[in-house]
DNA sequence: CACCGCGGTTAGCGACGACTAATTTCCGGG
DNA sequence: CCCGGAAATTAGTCGTCGCTAACCGCGGTG
């Protein structure tokens, strides 16, 4: 299975929430992404078919090892990405909306470069 | 009419033809976007009746204000993102490929950020 | 003059990701 | 015990974007 935006995005919320909130649902996945309940549900069963998250009896989605690395490798982005904008003279909420869409186009090149400008 | 990311490329794509060789016919852009004559031809139809282009009898196409309007950002966007980029540290090729993605997706205050930082 | 190739187009198909509407399942309170 | 609400799911639809296969029209050349 590739991987596409959409998923990414699905993963790293639910990393998000986990944080936020210690626990991940459906419903709250599709509040915090502002998409319909069965957008959400429909992308659960990609992902847990795939093996990157696991749904228990009670509707508790967790990451695999799998959904995990992807999930915190997009969130990584997505906060050195908004960390970046905000230095270079971005308002902070529009450099999260901004990072949001770049987290998932950039190399890891350009990546790498831009940690680099934001850790000097 | 909503212009898309594709529809942004393919306009982005004949400006930098006729700044390259002179004219842009479809074939030429299906060429540089490496996508099949049937999409472009698709593509090309949808620009037409939206008044984004033009299509003479000899098949060249040229771009209306509006349509100019729009390749012109894009494109001043590609290459200032480009610019920047490789102003950073990222090899050449791959901050063309890189802002080709980015350029469809950040807000103007971002870019006007990067500009400026560009120029310093 | 007949043929071939190039460029463009039409027709038909598939993947993906979103949506609404309707159904299922479960749980708590009256 | 029954009903209502919350959460999840299924079914069906749509829009976007790509593709292949097949066809059209035109111009040059053997």
């Amino acid at each position: 299975m590739k991987i596409h935006k959409s998923a990414e995005d699905y993963l790293e919320m639910i990393l998000m929430l986990q944080e936020r909130k210690g626990y991940a649902r459906s419903i709250d996945i599709a509040a915090g992404l502002s998409v319909s309940k069965p957008s959400v549900s429909f992308a659960m069963k990609q992902l847990r078919e795939n093996g990157y998250i696991t749904m228990d009896e009670g509707n508790v989605i967790r990451l695999t090892e799998q959904g995990q690395e992807i999930a915190s490798r997009v969130y990584r982005r997505h906060k050195t990405l908004t960390k970046f904008l905000v230095q270079i003279g971005v308002e902070e909420s529009q450099a999260r909306e901004d990072a949001c869409k770049i987290e998932h186009d950039i190399s890891s090149a350009t990546f790498e470069a831009i940690t680099r400008y934001t850790q000097e």
